[in-house]
RNA sequence: CGCGGGGUGGAGCAGUCCGGUAGCUCGUCGGGCUCAUAACCCGAAGGUCGCGAGUUCAAAUCUCGCCCCCGCAACCA
């Protein structure tokens, strides 16, 4: 897979706002801000996120509350906002599908699609269940009533006049485009899946709805349905049409990172929506896996729900956002539990590098009164010489485990070092040179790590390099300061409490 | 024949697309060290890679068949 073009554009899907911020949002938020983080180490990047508002379930509950629609969202807008900053990642921009420049874009889309002739009256119609808002085809039901093992109950024929999206047109376009483009949509799996989509051929999609009114109203009545009104937020909240800051211009196209159920509508609708109106498609749709609890799917009513923020009390932004990248493959499923949290705290974090900081530091302090020294060679420098590319080269394709586990050798190396040179002899017997030049790589080495852990643990990183005593925070360009050696000689270090202290399995 | 994911040393997982000495983390056991958050370093034990057949000089990897587990139609990334 090849490294994306830059500037580089990165995307959350927005999420539902009727829902709760629930491990998974962390996940793709996290991911989000690591690829935003390194991308912007290197060039200009820009991050988006925010919350879909709109929709007749948010009407229907809005009405159950006794608000209005628009009182009811801007009640829970607040949750979403929120979720971001608990782990520690930071947006260039949150959106929000009620704002006027969305609406503004969405109404300038469909103009243009209409334009291009892929937009025309039909009629949507078939059998709908109220309670589940969800039409059925007629083979699906059963008894005549809902599918759905928790509803079952009867359905109704509904025929509305709509507005229809000539999806159809764009299919041998999108498997062509598939076809020339094999990075276009990962991981692999997703891929076929489409592939196999498409093999089928594709349907018009209504893209308005007139039985309910909570939406983006059209010149005409009614108002767009809620999935083609989502997708154009990444265009709007790059200020699409007007482009007024040439954001747009900038930016556009961009990645977008979503969880495998929705990688139909950002890798088939959006992109022909965008042919459509005459726009670029997406660089990249990079689909990940969902996250289980010891295997099992997270439901409230099993109970098994993992609550992000309570995550984050218990072990800190850091590790919380550590622990999802380093865990698994990023695409694939994957289980967690808070036991195996607490291992890689305590493992990776606290013994190998929270450990490795702290008996650097000691010794500097102990040896060198804490201030570092200047060097004669090093053991470590042509080791890490390819370490940066590597790692940058392994987030920007998303193998966040991979870019991990390199770092992890410097990490290892380090540790390894001081066994081998044993610093504490190399004092006892006068042999300064020799220790200087182990002290120097070893605070050179964690100045490194410090930089290019920023992007996955920001603020422990930050804690590291104000330890080692430098000036400002390890949020700069790699090229600039991923030079061995940059590390002055007479630095006064600071050592500070534990990185990662230790956190005790619950007594049994 | 609905769709998808998976079955690899005690646990959790890579590796499977592009066949060629089975790798990582944790755990266990033994050793080393004392700078450090009982942390660090070295070494060892432990696997017929779900089952069967086929292709091949060679299969965890390709082909066919079978068994088992888990997700999706629901609060959802």
């Amino acid at each position: 897979m090849r490294v994306p073009p830059r500037p580089f554009y990165v995307t959350t899907p927005i999420f539902y706002i009727s829902g709760t911020p629930h491990i998974g949002h962390a996940y793709t938020t996290i991911a989000a801000d690591v690829l935003v983080r390194t991308g912007r180490a290197h060039g200009p990047a820009r991050s988006l996120t925010g919350t879909d508002e709109h929709g007749q379930k948010v009407a229907n509950a809005a009405a159950a509350a006794g608000m209005t629609p628009q009182q009811y969202v801007d009640s829970l807008a607040p949750n979403w906002k929120a979720l971001a900053p608990a782990f520690d990642a930071k947006f260039d921009d949150f959106i929000r599908t009620t704002e006027p420049r969305h609406a503004r874009a969405c109404l300038a889309l469909f103009e243009k699609m209409r334009e291009s002739g892929d937009v025309y009256e039909g009629v949507y119609e078939g059998w709908y269940c109220t309670h589940d808002e969800t039409f059925w085809p007629e083979a699906k039901l059963i008894e005549g009533r809902c599918p759905n093992p928790e509803c079952r109950r009867p359905v109704q024929w509904l025929s509305e006049k709509n507005w229809f999206f000539r999806l159809s047109k764009y299919r041998d376009r999108l498997r062509e485009h598939f076809r020339a483009n094999p990075e276009f949509l990962r991981p692999q799996s997703r891929y076929n899946e489409m592939m196999a989509i498409l093999d089928e051929g594709l349907e018009d999609l209504s893209i308005s709805r007139s039985s309910f009114d909570w939406g983006i109203p059209l010149p005409g009545g009614g108002v767009l349905y809620v999935w083609y009104d989502a997708l154009i937020n990444y265009i709007s909240a790059l200020g699409w049409p007007d482009d007024a800051d040439g954001l747009f211009r900038t930016f556009w196209p961009g990645m977008h990172l979503v969880g495998k159920e929705i990688a139909r509508f950002h890798s088939l609708i959006w992109p022909a929506m965008l042919w459509s109106a005459g726009l670029p498609e997406p660089t990249r749709v990079y689909a990940h896996g969902w996250i289980t609890n010891e295997g099992e799917k997270m439901s409230k009513s099993i109970g098994n729900v993992i609550e992000p923020f309570a995550l984050v009390e218990e072990f800190g932004a850091d590790s919380v956002r550590y622990f999802l990248m380093r865990e698994a493959p990023f695409g694939s499923d994957f289980s967690i539990s808070i036991e195996k949290l607490r291992q890689r705290h305590n493992s990776d974090l606290g013994n190998d590098l929270g450990n490795l900081l702290r008996r650097s530091l000691a010794m500097l302090q102990k040896y060198r009164d804490g201030i570092v020294p200047q060097p004669t060679e090093s053991s470590v420098q042509e080791r890490v010489a390819d370490l940066p590319v590597t790692v940058n080269e392994h987030v920007m394709c998303l193998r966040f485990r991979e870019a991990l586990d390199e770092i992890w050798n410097l990490v290892t190396m380090l540790n390894r070092a001081i066994d081998e040179q044993k610093p504490w002899e190399l004092y006892k017997h006068n042999r300064g040179v020799e220790l200087d030049a182990l002290l120097y790589d070893l605070c050179e080495g964690l100045r490194w790590l410090s930089l290019l852990l920023f992007p996955f643990i920001p603020s422990k990183a930050t804690e590291m390099w104000q330890q080692l005593g430098l000036e400002g925070t390890p949020e700069t360009t790699w090229a600039d300061e991923l030079v061995w050696g940059k590390l002055a000689a007479g630095t006064q270090t600071s050592p500070g409490a534990p990185l990662f202290p230790r956190i005790e399995p619950p007594a049994a």
